[in-house]
DNA sequence: CAGGGGCGGGG
DNA sequence: GTGTACGCCCCTG
């Protein structure tokens, strides 16, 4: 029989002898269902060494040719070899045999070259590492053998996830919370996506002894909110009186679990989300979970929640997508944001313009334990966190449904790749059509090599430092894309035998690329770029809904077009290379300056350049000059380049830091219509440090970009050092917060959040991985960690004035006022008076 | 000056 | 899971 069905959660599983294709999703009726394929072997690819070297950079083959042909051996080495692959059978410990289970050849190509290459299959998933290091043992490169077996399927059947496809096969009767189908023949019947997303939003609430991040060994999980359509509810196991009616009571925190696994079953989400539940929320659960010996199984074939571990461990559930919203804002969306903190606060505050509820988290544990009739409003604040999750996902669910449709992975793929992995993944997919190998990623020493390596990057115009006002940025948002299609540039067709005759005149330009066939790498650029402005014209005439869709599809289309240069230019990528990125650089130069030019000639003032953007001062003349000058740039400008307007700023800071010969870094703060405050390049707060240095840098852009009275800023600043000076800066606020990550013992190197720790043990305090360490340091000669002192123990005047202002006060605002004249010593108040004041005038331009 | 350790997000 | 992880800063030795 045939079914239709729209693949959400793709994996494999191995069962016997084979691996199985699990593909969950929901069939046209909206009905949960898993679909099994397993008649898809695991295979890589084998290409004699010999036959990648010969021809090397030369007389490369036609694009065109895309199939992947299955040919006979034609070379002699080849047929030994196949000999060799063929009676590969390594035991192992389960008596299981690894064999290459099949071979076959193929015409492929590697980088434009035609090449043959063995496809060498293997039995199971997990043979391939050991198959494909025989196969190197026996001289041949091997491509294509870290591909995961999930992500192969997805691209060889040519699935594209959330969209419709058609099965045919039979139910079959297998253990699984949702009907469970096995396909003979799998295919893709539409583009259009799977519709009514069911979405469930959740957050959990710890009790945290004040001053100290719960640490799940010992902290319980005392409410877990959920938010979903017609759906809000807070779970809590403290009774109390005057609870509204989306609180559910529970008997303790075991039962708050085994509820929070009921409500996954019966809400039936097609997509759960946090924020920052990879990292929090899901392995705080599973912790508490295993405590209490709960098995959290609530994956549709019944296995428990599974935790990675990582940099960030990542969390998944089989059958339905996770997506921790933390994650895919600061991956892709952040990029567009304004706010440098991606807290849940500032994040939803820029997004959705809500906040979150405003209550003291610092006094949950004390409120859950003495006053619980004001367990009230941190419930609301529960439940908020998890509305706030949930719109997020909302508002931005398009775009990563867009680039997800692009990149054609699973949801949870997507959602937590970074752009240098979104462009990769869409490359790999790509390859597939234009019958390329994918090359493989670096070794470590490779990665070494790369990264030593330098090159001229853009141009940047250097600013005269200072603040100004009203300013408009330009810029070409498709510069480099551009560049890459115009130019063809792509590691397939530099240095191209053919035309090295024809090189183009571009100052520094060392490399060309070949002009009579077209590259993989720019192919793949151009039609992301035709397919973007394809929609941008139908956008023109398209009603509001579909409008919204259209402009997703094209910021992803964007997105990826724009990720490519600093991808081939990532140590490591797959497709690297230092000479395309240094051609495209070189481009880029060229017409940027091109752009200076035109701006200053028609009477603008140019404040500031850097790669792609031009950043001026309006002056005397008006926004709508400024919007006329692009009309007339643009109408000169080659047909895929467009020079646009980013943006109106009332006003900003800028500074020239020049590292080296290298360049000049990114050193800015501007001010939106709204009032953010986009910084780049500052140093920006962090959470060990003191309150003081956290306060002194939020009033001094604020003064100075608001009120754009400098002076009022460094007088404020001269204050606070003051202040700081004659001791009277409350100790509370010179407190510098330090998490101790592990156990005391497991330290090497004592800082000074260890060795107040082990006081702190030494007094009888609880203290051990996780607690937050609270410290002042204080006057003295020697080692920071030997004048760290508790808060209780430090009196008022024993503080160092001298630490705090270098390394809390000057870090957070002497680039600031650097920028508008300063110097150091006059932040300090080494200078005279005279001299201060002099520079202050100078900055006015008085 | 090298290298260990913490941060980000979460309570 | 046929993989996987960064870049910056402070402090100690």
């Amino acid at each position: 029989m045939k079914i239709q069905f729209y693949p959400v959660d793709i994996s494999y599983k191995t069962r016997g002898e084979k691996a199985e294709i699990h593909i969950y999703g929901k069939d046209s009726k909206g009905n949960p269902i898993l679909v099994i394929v397993n008649d898809f072997q695991p295979y890589f690819w084998a290409v004699l060494k010999s036959e990648l070297e010969k021809k090397k950079g030369f007389e490369r083959a036609e694009i065109e040719t895309s199939e992947e042909e299955i040919i006979p051996i034609t070379s002699k080495k080849n047929s030994e070899i196949y000999e060799r692959i063929k009676d590969i059978n390594i035991p192992r410990e389960d008596k299981r045999r690894i064999t290459a289970s099949k071979i076959e050849i193929a015409k492929k190509k590697f980088l434009g070259k035609e090449i043959e290459a063995l496809k060498v299959f293997a039995e199971l998933p997990s043979d391939v590492p050991e198959l494909r290091q025989q196969v190197k043992d026996f001289g041949f490169e091997t491509f294509e053998a870290d591909i995961p077996f999930a992500r192969r399927f997805i691209t060889d059947r040519d699935i594209i996830p959330m969209t419709l496809h058609e099965a045919d096969g039979e139910f079959i009767n297998q253990r699984s919370r949702v009907p469970v189908f096995q396909a003979e023949s799998l295919q893709r019947v539409s583009d259009e996506l799977m519709e009514n997303l069911r979405v469930l939003a959740f957050d959990i609430e710890t009790y945290n002894p004040v001053g100290k991040i719960a640490i799940p060994e010992s902290d319980p999980i005392i409410m877990c909110g959920f938010y979903g359509e017609n759906f809000k509810k807070v779970l809590t196991w403290k009774q109390f009186n005057t609870a509204p009616d989306y609180v559910e009571f529970v008997k303790d925190e075991k039962a708050l679990i085994e509820k929070f696994k009921e409500i996954v079953e019966e809400y039936k989400p097609d997509v759960i989300t946090g924020y920052f539940s990879d990292g929090f929320d899901l392995p705080y659960i599973k912790k508490r979970a295993d405590f209490h010996r709960v098995e959290l199984d609530i994956g549709l074939d019944y296995s428990p929640l599974s935790i990675k571990r990582g940099h960030i461990t990542t969390c998944r559930v089989v059958g339905i997508p996770h997506i921790d919203m933390f994650r895919f804002i600061r991956n892709i969306v952040a990029r567009s944001l304004d706010t440098t903190a991606l807290t849940l606060d500032s994040v939803a505050n820029e997004l959705l313009d809500e906040r979150k509820e405003d209550v003291d988290i610092e006094n949950l544990a004390f409120v859950w334990d003495n006053l619980p009739e004001k367990l009230e409003e941190f419930c609301k604040y529960n439940l908020k966190d998890a509305i706030l999750t949930y719109n997020l996902l909302t508002k931005t669910m398009q775009n990563l449904l867009e680039l997800m449709k692009i990149v054609r992975l699973p949801i949870y793929d997507v959602s937590r790749m970074s752009l240098s992995q979104i462009v990769e993944w869409y490359l790999i997919r790509e390859a597939k059509s234009f019958n390329e190998l994918i090359p493989n990623k670096p070794s470590y020493d490779e990665t070494v090599q790369r990264r030593i390596q330098t090159y001229k990057g853009a141009f940047v115009f250097e600013p005269q430092p200072g603040l100004y006002k009203n300013i408009v940025i330009f810029d070409f948002r498709s510069l480099y894309p551009s560049i890459i299609t115009t130019h063809n540039i792509s590691p397939d067709t530099l240095n191209c035998g053919c035309c090295s005759e024809e090189r183009d005149e571009v100052a520094e330009l060392t490399d060309w690329f070949c002009k009579k066939r077209k590259g993989f790498i720019s192919t793949v650029i151009e039609d992301l770029i035709t397919r973007r402005m394809r929609i941008k014209q139908i956008m023109l005439s398209a009603d509001d809904k579909d409008k919204k869709l259209l402009k997703a599809r094209e910021q992803a289309l964007k997105t990826i077009a724009n990720s490519m240069y600093g991808y081939m230019g990532f140590f490591a990528s797959r497709w690297y290379s230092i000479e395309c990125t240094r051609s495209i650089t070189a481009y880029g130069r060229h017409y940027i300056k091109q752009a200076i030019d035109k701006v200053a000639k028609a009477g603008f003032k140019v404040l500031y350049s850097d790669t792609d953007s031009v950043f001026l001062a309006l002056e005397n003349k008006t926004r709508k000059d400024a919007e006329n000058f692009l009309q007339n740039i643009n109408r000169e400008l080659p047909r895929l380049m467009e020079l646009e307007f980013e943006g109106f700023y009332p006003a900003g800071i800028f500074v020239s830091a020049k590292i080296g010969d290298f360049g000049a870094k990114k050193k800015y703060a501007i001010m939106s219509e709204s009032g953010l405050i986009r910084i780049r390049g500052f140093e920006t707060v962090r959470r060990n440090w003191s309150i003081i240095g956290k306060e002194v840098q939020e009033k001094v852009l604020n003064i100075i970009l608001k009120e754009q009275d400098a002076k009022k800023a460094f007088d404020y600043v001269t204050d606070v050092i003051n202040k700081l000076r004659k001791k009277e800066i409350p100790l509370e606020k010179l407190v510098i917060f330090t998490q101790l990550q592990k156990d005391m013992d497991s330290y090497t190197a004592v800082g000074p959040h260890v060795a107040v720790a082990q006081r702190m043990k030494a007094l009888g305090k609880l203290v051990g991985a996780g607690s937050m360490i609270k410290y002042i340091v204080t006057e003295g000669k020697g080692r920071i960690r030997d004048r760290a002192k508790l808060v209780e123990e430090t009196s008022q005047s024993e503080y160092d004035a001298e630490y705090y202002i270098k390394n809390q006060i000057i870090p957070s605002v002497g680039k600031i006022f650097e920028v508008l004249g300063y110097k150091e010593e006059e932040i300090l108040g080494k200078s005279e008076e005279s001299k201060k004041q002099q520079n202050l005038n100078t900055f006015f331009g008085k």
